[in-house]
DNA sequence: CATTTAACTGACCCATTGGTCAATATTTGA
DNA sequence: TCAAATATTGACCAATGGGTCAGTTAAATG
């Protein structure tokens, strides 16, 4: 296949450092310059292949989301049980190598520009369609069509809510804890029937 | 009381209009020019009365807590039996004046600074402390002690996780939708004893 | 090999912005 | 009333950073 051409790889390269310097600068920090600089390039490269930098932090907001769906789409296939598929969801979402301080502080930059870019604001909305559609694919199996609605957007709420307290308050929220707290919530609001 | 000097007044003045500019502009976008425009000042007086731009914001997020703050305590002190208690936090936290889009994505703004500014992250800190503090002197008398934590955090988290959302997709989430989420936790984690 | 195309660099431009400062207006209060 | 303190302004500075561009190197392709 031809999707190794340099320019791709250079993009996927240039899109990566971007969600890197992110993580560590803020998006006022992270200056072309500091992009092009950890992904051993120049500036003028950065702009060779990104528009301008609304479009190199667009698409690598797209990046992270697409690894971050990656990775529950490969937990839901393995899933067989309503109960396998919300499980799936949520260990997806908490995954180690995602559920760390610094990733948490990218999206968090990310997120706080969603209301002045529209680019981000679509994605965004992507993001939590397809959250509420996999839940809803489970849900629909083990409670009464009319709570299904709510239950999602908890769940939805709960994780968001972990996510923050962990990019607030790096030390004291452990992924175990993140863990514990959806399945303490799941056992109490979702009736069991022979788990 | 001679609290109503005219540098008190000044410093007041400038603490909202930076909070109302961040609300719209972003921490990068809100200039010390703006802020000044929107309270009617010059440039100058901003930094007349703030040392410096982290100053500034760093003392507009006090204001918006404490602001916060005293709508949950006012709310507590009417509160008589734990129910009651947990009632005031959560709708404390989800007035109307409080709970709207514009207001989330100023304080998305300031908690994507958190990681980089030691400052604020000493407030959020005091913030999820007394957030905390208030819901066990509830939960103790509710739960067994063991659950207590676990239950807090979960409602910390959802509130978070709903003020979240209320930020990224400003329609869709109403206030209405919003407390019976909580409701609907609560009625179906804390057990009822003749509430 | 030669020529077209793409990758890449670094210098440059210009607008913006945080911050300083000297000068002016206003208030205070003795 | 008058001086000391405080409030307020606007000009100015230095730095930064996004974006453009002309030109150079390297790759591809025929």
């Amino acid at each position: 296949m031809k999707l190794t051409k340099i320019s791709e790889i250079r993009r996927k390269e240039l899109r990566q450092a971007a969600f890197e310097v992110l993580q560590q600068e803020g998006m006022a920090g992270a200056t072309l310059e500091k992009v092009a600089t950890h992904a051993g390039a120049s500036k003028g490269i950065v702009l060779h292949y990104f528009r301008n930098k609304q479009d190199l932090f667009e698409q690598a907001m797209r990046e992270a989301n697409a690894s971050l769906r990656d990775a529950v789409n490969a937990r839901l296939n393995r899933a067989r049980t309503p109960h396998e598929r919300l499980e799936a969801i949520i260990e997806g979402n908490f995954e180690e190598r995602f559920f760390r301080p610094s990733i948490c502080h990218a999206w968090l930059s990310l997120c706080a520009e969603v209301p002045r870019e529209p680019q981000l604001a679509r994605i965004q909305k992507v993001i939590h369609a397809r959250m509420r559609s996999n839940l809803m694919s489970a849900l629909v199996h083990l409670l009464p069509r009319n709570e299904c609605n709510a239950v999602a957007l908890a769940i939805t709420a709960l994780i968001d809510g972990l996510w923050l307290r962990l990019g607030l308050q790096s030390e004291g929220l452990t992924r175990e804890m993140a863990l514990a707290q959806m399945k303490d919530y799941l056992t109490h609001r979702i009736p069991r029937t022979g788990d």
